[in-house]
DNA sequence: CGTATTATTGACTCCATTCAAAGATAGTGG
DNA sequence: CCACTATCTTTGAATGGAGTCAATAATACG
């Protein structure tokens, strides 16, 4: 029952923290309307982005923290011999920004997988205003240790067999497409088989494979960049596979 | 040349953060005088404790941050099966706690492997102290940070070959032990061959394997839970196998 | 409509695991 | 101090899961 109001960034104008869609999982989640009133004026509501372009680049400047308000990204770290690892995939909402953190320097590469626009708190103003606002500074924290376990999880999933990878992958980002109030059903990757294999760290000849088993054990139906999961539970039950062993 | 100060964290009364033999590690490092003073009046200067006690425990209430004084400890996160994920070994004036700042619980345990002591910033603490000191909100965030991208690697290193993840880890601590004014060059382990392919997420057998492997090609040598490391050098290009293939 | 990119499918290989058994080490009580 | 036990470590042989290489198919794009 919150006003509806419109999704177009363009009308840049209007669009500010209080009345954006994304309030219940985006930065204001938890703040009082004071607090968001503060930030709002602070953030900053940058242009589009098109597929392929960077939101930043490895080794840049920490440019601040960034969310996106509509479209996805991957976050990609390089590793010594020049191979890329895809360490996230961002939907709206979520934050990134936080490889930049340790040493003023981003770690990794943020890269707009569909045209994508993003909203920015910029480094040079995180100082002030959380101090400012400790509400704030409290939820940064709080961002930035998800941002931990989060990949903590990821690095756990991917010691699991490529089988329970891609099932994994699949249930998360179905769970956490619903709690952005889109479908957790039928799933638009915007992520290539070879991203999703570098996210899982398989070939993307695994993926294909395991993608259509599990098309053909009735679980998913896949076509091309589309796929729409059919029976969630056994999906599940598919991904604790190794706690139920022998069935 | 900074004043000698006794280890013995038993003479409860001088320990301080300002004569900390760590202060060029912990908490203190790029902090003034002045900030030192204040929070070294809030830190709590823990009692010891005994090998496989915690430190504390994956679900407890976030208790801190904390940091060890002397002695190792483990971070391990339980998978859906139960099974032990050692996502993380420290030493001496490294941090550890973040994994309860998401969610206020912990999400892993973190345990001593040998008698150890630490001190901590308790939760309750962490909001005021970081207000009325600016830079340690500042070195906090670039410590959580650090502990994002230290993740990313730890994963990143699990992705390689066996013999890779064996050389790397072993690179890794004789850097972090030498950071620390220790030796980088005679290493000893305070974690099992079941601990380090926990960490390396290899079976203890190949871990074996693979140390009686290097020792065979004379790049280190192993006796029980001690390790000499020879030749730094080719440990490195070890590493680096991938990258310089062929040869 | 034609070309480039991305995805699928198959056959073969290899690295790390598994299973198994022997050997070493550390901790305990007589 | 030594014997005894439990735990940790080493070593070997066989297995299997995901990778690699290669060729074809489908899709996206100009």
């Amino acid at each position: 029952m919150t006003p509806y109001v419109s999704r177009e960034i363009n009308t840049k104008l209007q669009v500010t923290c209080q009345n954006c869609n994304l309030s219940e999982v985006c930065i204001p989640r938890g703040l009082s309307h004071k607090d968001v009133e503060r930030i709002s004026n602070i953030v900053v509501r940058k242009k589009i982005l098109h597929k392929g372009e960077y939101l930043y680049r490895q080794g840049d400047p920490f440019r601040g923290i960034l969310t996106i308000k509509a479209g996805t990204a991957k976050l990609v770290a390089l590793d010594l011999d020049g191979n890329e690892f895809l360490t996230g995939y961002y939907l709206p909402g979520e934050l990134l920004g936080f490889d930049g953190l340790a040493d003023d320097r981003h770690a990794c590469s943020a890269m707009a997988l569909e045209t994508l626009t993003y909203c920015e708190i910029p480094a040079e103003q995180i100082d002030s205003l959380c101090r400012e606002v400790p509400n704030l500074m409290r939820e940064l924290f709080r961002h930035v240790g998800k941002a931990l376990t989060t990949e903590t999880d990821h690095h756990l999933l991917n010691q699991r067999s490529a089988e329970e990878r891609v099932a994994g992958f699949l249930l998360d980002l179905s769970d956490r497409l619903s709690c952005r109030g889109l479908s957790g059903i039928e799933i638009n990757l915007t992520l290539s088989r070879a991203d999703i294999g570098n996210y899982l760290r398989l070939t993307m000849e695994t993926v294909s494979r395991l993608l259509k088993s599990l098309e053909n054990m009735g679980l998913i139906t896949v076509s091309a960049k589309s796929i729409r999961i059919l029976d969630k539970d056994k999906l599940r039950d598919l991904f604790n596979k190794s706690s139920s062993e022998g069935v």
